[in-house]
DNA sequence: AGGCAGGTGGCCA
DNA sequence: TGGCCACCTGCC
């Protein structure tokens, strides 16, 4: 690995918007994306998303920095899309019941500044059907294989996620050498299903949420929990409220719903939240996590 | 050293 | 519908 920052290319990005280290931290690297690690010597995160490779750090002023691996103004765009929601997140919170809902209000409280990413719609769809039992660290250690083995290099050592193409050309082996297991039965195949429809994925992610959360599970590999998380970090659609076991938990707990199941929650939280629900969603979970005392 | 992990799909009552 | 279980792999 060559790269090393230089610090002489680090450029300001425009956010209106204030990051903490640990809402920073929260974004990139709480389980919304999986290509971001962090890198001590350099202070900052190092991360892929499309066909970028950038690193981002918190500012003497406490604004965002970039650098990115090539072509800035084209990184510098892109990162303004992906981190788009800082510019709204103020109104968007305030449009969350958290005036009624003390326990939404301490977790808006403990981590100012988290958003929601506006990810790559087939590369979240790929790395939410690989991230099914596993944990995050393994599912990043899956999506880097994946990029090795089949994504374009887009810059020295630096490979993008596999498009859903380049899946569809790729066998069920050697998916299973990325370490997917019985995953890469469902790449596989919902690769296929992409293949024979051209544009159906981009379609879907733009209809009303509860008919494009039910197009999505035709998928193989795709049930409600990672339709969800499709529909809210690929598709910004935020009506879609992931329950995983963390927001179980948290539920369960802090709202009275225990012995409650999934389904149930997904509606629940709809209904509590609103239109909201997933940006809310995410909220709870960096609180839940952390009360929880590990990072995944 | 093994249980278990941010789920899904298939089968049975 | 509701409940149960197999499914790969490698981290803690």
């Amino acid at each position: 690995m060559s790269a090393d920052p230089q610090s002489s290319d680090w450029q300001r990005l425009e956010l209106v918007h204030q990051f903490t280290a640990a809402s920073l931290r929260e974004t990139l690297d709480g389980g919304q994306a999986f290509r971001w690690h962090w890198v001590p010597a350099a202070g900052a995160w190092r991360g892929i998303f499309g066909r970028h490779a950038v690193q981002v750090r918190l500012g003497a002023e406490g604004g965002l920095e970039f650098c990115a691996a090539s072509d800035t103004a084209a990184a510098r765009a892109a990162l303004g899309g992906y981190l788009g929601m800082a510019a709204e997140l103020g109104p968007l919170l305030d449009r969350l019941p958290h005036r009624s809902d003390p326990v939404l209000a301490a977790a808006l409280a403990a981590c100012p500044g988290l958003i929601l990413l506006r990810q790559p719609l087939g590369e979240t769809l790929l790395a939410f059907i690989c991230s099914s039992t596993k944990q995050i660290v393994q599912i990043k250690q899956i999506c880097e294989r994946l990029a090795t083995a089949c994504g374009e290099e887009i810059a020295p050592e630096v490979h993008a996620l596999p498009d859903w193409g380049r899946l569809a050309r790729t066998s069920e082996r050697e998916l299973r050498e990325c370490a997917l297991g019985f995953r890469a039965r469902y790449v596989r195949e919902t690769a296929e299903f992409l293949a024979a429809r051209p544009g159906w994925l981009e379609r879907v992610s733009t209809l009303p949420y509860a008919e494009a959360k039910t197009a999505l599970l035709e998928l193989p590999g795709v049930g409600a929990k990672v339709a969800d998380c499709v529909l809210l970090f690929g598709a910004q659609q935020l009506e879609a409220f992931p329950v995983d076991v963390w927001i179980l938990k948290t539920l369960a707990r802090r709202y009275g719903l225990p012995g409650w199941k999934p389904g149930q929650l997904a509606q629940f939280g709809r209904a509590h939240f609103g239109a909201l629900a997933g940006l809310a969603q995410q909220y709870l979970f960096a609180q839940e996590r952390r009360t929880a005392g590990r990072a995944g």
